[in-house]
DNA sequence: CTTCATGTAACTTAGTTAGTTACGATTGGC
DNA sequence: GCCAATCGTAACTAACTAAGTTACATGAAG
């Protein structure tokens, strides 16, 4: 798994996991999915079980299932979920007193809430079962799944 | 200079720098007001200059100025300039043939350019000009203006 | 009670970026 | 012409972050 590529790795198992809803998956699986292993994907995924996106359970037939259907998740809440943080830069202050780095930290605070605001905005009204959806598209169109390689 | 506050860092220099626009400041001056050194100012706002934002000149009297008036530079510009990326997420295919990545991919890349416009447009409303007066306001209220400390 | 699975802590490794040192090139003052 | 100030940049070091790995405890199913 790439550096910064948790949020599509993510969605990547998640709509594996939609494909087949019955059946639990393990870490083991999930993880050759993305090319990375076990305690990687539960470390990466746990936030999600927290919020109810997925369950697991242990032992025999064990794994990871949906919490929920898929047109009920949406992106905007795997990304919280997963603690990414959508605008990166830093706006700490680090000169406390100087005006002029208050000036520019609070142009910055105000443009990022409006910017958070709108990403929030537009990744709430992706799903999961919009990429599923686009997932068999691709499927039927070329007739051959995934991972065979 | 902290981690990601490369943009927060290079605005703080650029207002100062727009509060004495007949005074080349040097990169020492500048390394001052961020609290790191003059080797990182000039490495980080090379890219300005590559812009037209700044101009630098070398020897006695040397140091940086604005290159063009505060209403006519944008915080889009200098967030381009400085090689910032808006959206840190990664969309890097890793299972090159695998259709759920693919579908993944394509739906992560549609919301990162309706996404990004949207960032940039925000950002390019907002000049320095918009920043120098933040600061004054600041300034005519307290009266003490900064890096007293 | 054995096996398969997750949960999690602790450590290692790799990659990124700020910080630093060093030195060449350019400019202005004397 | 020489010296000091200043940027440009390469090369190295240090610190931090995040993925990868190992190890082991916990819990469930047969």
């Amino acid at each position: 798994m790439k550096r910064n590529s948790r949020l599509s790795s993510t969605l990547h198992i998640l709509v594996h996991m939609a494909e087949k809803p019955e059946q639990a998956l393990t870490s083991e699986q999930l993880a050759t999915f993305i090319h990375t292993n076990p305690v990687v994907v539960r470390r990466t995924i746990a936030g999600l079980r927290d919020a109810g996106i997925v369950t697991s359970s242990r032992g025999h037939g064990g794994g990871w299932l949906l919490g929920r259907a898929p047109e009920k998740i949406s992106l905007a809440e795997i990304s919280v979920a997963l603690g990414e943080t959508l605008l990166p830069f830093s706006t700490e202050p680090e000169s406390p007193g100087c005006l002029v780095e208050q000036a520019v930290i609070a142009v910055l605070d105000d443009f990022r809430i409006t910017a958070e605001r709108l990403l929030a905005e537009k990744l709430s009204s992706i799903t999961l079962a919009d990429l599923t959806a686009d997932f068999r598209r691709r499927f039927d169109l070329i007739g051959v799944s995934s991972h065979a390689v």
